[in-house]
DNA sequence: CGGCAAACCTGCGAGC
DNA sequence: TGCTCGCAGGTTTGCC
């Protein structure tokens, strides 16, 4: 599910649960995530106040009042559900849950166990082995043409598989990557290194849009991810390409409409007409 | 080093 | 109705 603006909408409701609040219990209910958690992980968070929450790339990091932050990756199908302490009880993928001084209840739950949860001194944030190595945030000012240019020189993967590697930009998944192609008007085959300064200018200024604006729609909901809150995030509705393989196309009317293809085992879809 | 397939794990929809 | 197959928003690993 979760790319960069879902995490961004399941932080701001987290945010609403958890911010200045007290964790008066933490249970780990699974432990055989996709990573194991620290040593005394629950422990450690008990008694603490949580004092902010801020996003890295797909990583959601809850500040603690002792120095400490909590870095939790959604993976694949990873929600947090956020309730009161006694609503019903934990269910089957529920893997941790933490429930606040005020009666509020925040569950984190992973059908699939790709998500994880770790724990790193905030002096040490960025230097954390899962962040150290990611690209700018696309949503920062640092996000430039040019910085985008220097990271895709001499990178013969097409551009659609190289807007995948974190490394380069950090946050875009499977659907904001055939969607900001899209809106830039480039085939998603085309090799990143061969893309001309304007055409690199048009990409950044898509993928700052359609990140932007998904985000303001509270995100995309695809099978049952939804906002902590409950609410459907509705961006899914206004996918220009993303599943949308041999319906029209919203910029043109050429009658195959959109395409899908493999690249790298995953799915890209686009208009063979609309993106050269 | 670059690039790709496979692996991790579960659920769901399509097709038979 | 029920089974099998393919596919799914991500990331890491290991092999060429």
């Amino acid at each position: 599910m979760p790319e960069l603006p879902e995490v961004e909408t399941v932080c701001r409701g987290v945010a609403q649960a958890l911010e200045g609040r007290k964790i008066v219990s933490a249970q780990i209910r699974r432990p055989d995530l996709r990573r194991p958690f620290p040593p005394d992980f629950a422990r450690r968070l008990s008694g603490r106040t949580v004092t902010a929450l801020s996003r890295r790339a797909k990583y959601m990091c809850w500040h603690l009042d002792d120095g400490w932050v909590v870095l939790c990756h959604l993976g694949m199908s990873g929600r947090m559900l956020v309730g009161r302490a006694d609503d019903a009880p934990p269910g089957k993928h529920d893997h941790v849950v933490i429930e606040t001084d005020d009666g509020g209840r925040v569950t984190f739950n992973d059908a699939r166990r790709f998500g994880l949860m770790d724990l790193v001194a905030a002096a040490d944030l960025e230097r954390h082995p899962l962040l150290a190595a990611l690209g700018p945030e696309p949503l920062d000012a640092a996000f430039t043409p040019a910085v985008l240019a220097a990271a895709l020189a001499a990178r013969k993967s097409p551009i659609k598989v190289t807007l995948l590697d974190q490394t380069v930009v950090a946050g875009i998944g499977n659907i904001y990557a055939s969607e900001a192609l899209f809106r830039a008007g480039l085939h998603p085959a085309r090799p990143a290194a061969g893309l001309s300064g304007a055409e690199i200018g048009a990409l950044v200024a898509a993928i700052k849009a359609v990140l932007a604006e998904a985000i303001a729609s509270g995100g995309s909901s695809l099978r049952e991810h939804r906002q902590p809150s409950g609410e459907l995030g509705c961006f899914q509705h206004a996918f220009a390409v993303y599943d949308r393989e041999g319906r029209p196309c919203p910029g043109c009317t050429c009658k195959e409409g959109i395409r899908r293809i493999t690249q790298a085992g995953r799915s890209t879809y686009y208009c063979d007409k609309r993106q050269v």
